[in-house]
DNA sequence: ACGACTTGTGCAATCGATTGTCCGTATTTT
DNA sequence: AAAATACGGACAATCGATTGCACAAGTCGT
């Protein structure tokens, strides 16, 4: 009982004295073999210690029963809790999940997709890099008929399903409470304008000034990596300016959070000179002094969501293999914008 | 180029007219093959887009250069950084990882035991379920000497290596923080007692008391899961006692924030009235209202020691097997204790 | 009682890469 | 120049589970 060599189904076999293809569908509960044999193999099986060998396994049927993911990073809410999301299902389902992050480099997410085909995944369920401009290492799984489900931050140039929240729908929300609040120059501080997400909230937003007969001033509209530096500069940029706004949206809790200290650090009051509205709404948000107004997307719901589509996509290799989930968003009202 | 199919070294074999030994030395730089023919096989490779399969090579080598994780959940701040800081040493040292939660509960650990066993990774990672109390599970992995270390939740009971923060400094320096501030009732609101962790931030807490020459009131510690609504009911408790605290250290940082709302919903006013300390600097502990005054403890750090420790026991299977690395912690001050 | 099925198992090939062993040719040694 | 060594590569077994096919024993019908 001390130290168990690695047992194999013909240790099993052997104790019985039948064949390795017999305790192999024995324990498959394969219909040919007769239930007493079924009996004693699952006894001896347990008995010996038995733990199948996934390896070979998959060696043989080239069916790996894992799915692989590939973020950015694991330990941003989002994408921790969207991880949650698709383990949850994935298990129940009888999967395992290989993560692999890319740490926003386009040369590490290219390493992610050789390791996880090199693992034969069964299918891969990943959020682009912000700075991947290339998407050919996604032809490892496309050309080979790999099912692959983006999120999040998806990619139009392949021909994949998708799943991703209401980007559009929620810069609306964002615009439009701000102009519910009485603000008049709102500035919408954007993402990377190569990801759809950051263009759909930006249109989003546009449409709402457009459909309050707002003027659009480019001046109050500027691009940015979203981290918690650039939107320091950025917030700085903006309330310098010869007619700083009264109100930002800005794409990403981080850099609306660089924005409040920005302005504590320099006297501007929030909200009353200058409202706030974020998106995504992180643990911290709620915490913020003042607390944060934002988009609340859910990483769980689209984890799930994703999985589900591949799951159902490795099942019937029919299917269609281009559709597009968008998941609802919802505008929580915090201090931030609480004129 | 459209749709390759798999291509194994026997079709580079065969495109080359040569063997598909030769073909496999010849990529593992094996030196008893020529430059000449080594070239001609690497060129093929990548004409062919000839992709390694792992499981083959992981069956025949029993060596999958694969580490197993299994932490309570991944978007707890610490566990997601823990999991960068292994990922990010694993990688370069040609390892992949496969992450598994438990969700905190014990079954589902034993689960994840089973997944990594079966896939037979090279080594195991493990932070332990808040409720586990049985640890045969990980037998699957001592028993057949597969390297075994914990980080943070450890368990004495294996004998294994592990990788600790100073949680004993950690409740002393916040305990002695407190009476340096002046506090003269310092509670204590402590985690579940069968975890190491907790029981070392409480000794720790008692040492500075002692150290101080302060009575130790039974009243004043209590144990509690240390969620959001356990730390509510647990603030309830001891502010409404009839002998109060001026202090509280709490366990960790989320019950630390209940306690914050707790005090700003019933009129406390934090530090003046009651002055806290929690235990983490989770990422929203800076941004709190008042700013949560904490001990520092890098998940990061944590994880990479871990693995740094794994691999050398992977390595140079000798190696001891016991080791217990400590790593330093750090009070970091802010507004809730500033008296 | 004999062919026709059904049931329960065994045999052997297979998945793809690795590796111990063997062999022919080229080079060096004495 | 014969013998010894080195070099480059091929053969075939192997890792552990799966599976198409073959086959023996048992059941049934006529």
């Amino acid at each position: 009982m001390k130290k168990e060599s690695n047992i194999t189904i013909h240790d099993i076999a052997k104790a019985l004295n039948i064949s390795g293809s017999t305790v192999s569908r024995a324990l498959n509960d394969n219909s040919r073999i007769s239930e007493k044999t079924k009996k004693a193999v699952r006894d001896m099986a347990k008995k010996l210690g038995y733990q199948p060998n996934a390896l070979a396994s998959n060696l043989r049927t080239s069916c790996t029963n894992t799915i692989g993911v590939i973020i950015p990073r694991i330990s941003r809410y989002f994408f921790s809790s969207a991880i949650t999301g698709i383990e949850e299902l994935a298990r129940t389902k009888g999967y395992n999940v290989i993560i692999c992050q890319s740490n926003d480099q386009e040369s590490r997410e290219a390493d992610c997709t050789q390791t996880l085909f090199a693992s034969r995944v069964d299918g891969v369920i990943s959020s682009i890099a912000i700075n991947t401009e290339n998407y050919d290492h996604y032809k490892t799984f496309t050309n080979r008929n790999i099912p692959l489900v983006f999120f999040d931050r998806v990619c139009d140039e392949l021909e994949t399903s998708q799943v991703v929240v209401d980007d559009f729908k929620g810069g609306f929300l964002a615009a439009e409470h701000l102009i519910s609040k009485g603000c008049k120059r709102i500035a919408h501080l954007g993402g990377p304008q190569h990801l759809n997400i950051y263009i759909n909230r930006l249109q989003g937003y546009l449409k709402a000034l457009r459909k309050h007969d707002f003027e659009i001033d480019e001046e109050l509209i500027i691009e940015s990596p979203l981290t918690r530096e650039a939107g320091m500069s950025c917030a700085k940029k903006l309330m310098e300016s010869a007619n700083p706004p009264d109100a930002i949206f800005a794409a990403n809790d981080t850099s609306a959070l660089s924005i409040i200290l920005y302005a504590k650090e320099n006297g501007i009051r929030i909200p009353e000179d200058l409202a706030i509205v974020g998106f995504s709404n992180e643990p911290f948000s709620e915490f913020l002094n003042p607390s944060l107004t934002t988009i609340e997307q859910s990483g769980f719901d689209v984890g799930t969501k994703a999985t589900e589509l591949l799951l159902d996509i490795i099942d019937n290799k029919t299917g269609n293999q281009q559709e597009t989930i968008v998941l609802p968003v919802k505008l929580i009202e915090r201090e931030s914008s609480n004129k």
